[in-house]
DNA sequence: AACCATAAATGTGTCAACAGTTCGATCCCT
DNA sequence: AGGGATCGAACTGTTGACACATTTATGGTT
């Protein structure tokens, strides 16, 4: 084993290293849903002992990216349809919030900037798909409100992730994708906060519905999926 | 030291159980905002190893209830100003759509009952105290999304309540919190979410400027207090 | 052949010691 | 006397070994 060494940074802890170095384990689909988590083969296989790889998985857990309780062994989380649903009904409500946050506390200048930006990366169209979530968090954090930015952008988002290829993969949905984006935009211009809210979350409950759509089997063991 | 033993309970591992003891510290303020949480102490005091302590810290950290950075020591957290208007905010947002929620998907029974349940715990009046919490944690319960509900009830919960003895303290503040829980839940029976989501809301967000405005002067070292 | 009890094997929880960094105080220099 | 570098003390990060729980394999029983 020990395919890979770490040896070089020093600027951060060892446990931090671990926790992005399984991070992209489960972007990469080497790490599925429903696999199991092993302290001590991650160990040997990073090189490292099985402390960080401990802390690591701890902090995966604590975002909920993987399941695990008292002496049984941690697995990555599958989520059930009815935990994608509830997913993306917390981040309709926070994001709608941080919508109508957004349209009190952004300078003019700001919003422009933002209409200019999106309007350049349609025109590209190519990775537009990087574009789409791009959208989403400069909204988020125009909101200035950290916390909501935090639970957004770093727990959620790597929940969102895992299950954002698939509906990346609808061509005619960016399309629909881009309209909605205007559109909210333009009732953040206008200041409506009440509008830009509501139109956020109808933005946001119908890539919930493409997302559910798609993903009726996925594997969720135990006919629960989910955790904790 | 070691003025109290864990030798009994053999359910739960022993990292859950320092998790507990800590919590409990810092509720009892025996860990104030602001102070150091030191490992190696909390170990020899609790006659355990650093390990489950580290754990239990690491947990309370990813809670966002101490703060602390690489090689720094952790802190309990000591919210600013501007950080409580952020708590109150998200839960502005979370609270109203569970508010939302509950209202599309609680039973008539259910609504009844939540209801006689208020008015009997307002006519005892003393632990009227306890009752206001309850109430919350009613609705959001009800509202079904159980990732709401661990992140209100689970998380936030745990910041709220460090701040919450101060907004208690006022005495003529319970009866608009009666006033006002009573008529959200009539928005609820009448099944306007959207009533009910704003009612909540403007609750909340009462409370927020309650807590706000008498805690100018907390404690927030490094004119910052925000963490991360 | 199916089923329950038992035992090896795997994996997690806990511990005590070691290594590196930060914090605090002392000491030196201007 | 004030400011800054230096040394020591305290604390966090990391490690490998040990103890316990769970899972899997094995064997005896009905």
């Amino acid at each position: 084993m020990q395919d890979e060494d770490v040896s070089d940074r020093r600027s951060e802890t060892l446990g931090d290293e671990i926790f992005d170095r399984i991070l992209d384990l489960i972007y990469s689909c080497e790490l599925e849903p429903g696999m199991v988590v092993n302290e001590s083969a991650l160990a040997t296989r990073f090189g490292v002992s099985r402390g960080p790889v401990r802390e690591a998985i701890r902090r995966l857990q604590g975002i909920q990216l993987v399941s695990r309780e008292a002496f049984m062994r941690a697995r990555v989380v599958s989520l059930s349809p009815q935990a994608i649903l509830e997913l993306f009904q917390m981040r309709e409500a926070l994001e709608g919030y941080a919508c109508r946050l957004a349209t009190l506390h952004m300078t003019d200048e700001a919003i422009d900037k933002l209409i200019s930006d999106l309007e350049t990366a349609h025109a590209l169209g190519p990775q537009a798909d990087k574009t789409h979530f791009d959208f989403h968090e400069r909204i988020v954090r125009a909101s200035g409100n950290s916390r909501i930015v935090d639970s957004l952008c770093g727990d959620l988002y790597h929940l969102l992730r895992i299950y954002r290829r698939i509906s990346g993969a609808v061509p005619e949905r960016k399309e629909h994708a881009f309209t909605e984006h205007w559109q909210i935009l333009r009732a953040v211009k206008a200041r409506d906060a009440a509008l830009a809210e509501s139109l956020m979350r109808s933005h946001v409950e119908r890539a919930g519905r493409q997302v559910l759509a798609q993903v009726p089997e996925t594997r969720h063991p135990g006919a629960g999926g989910a955790e904790r």
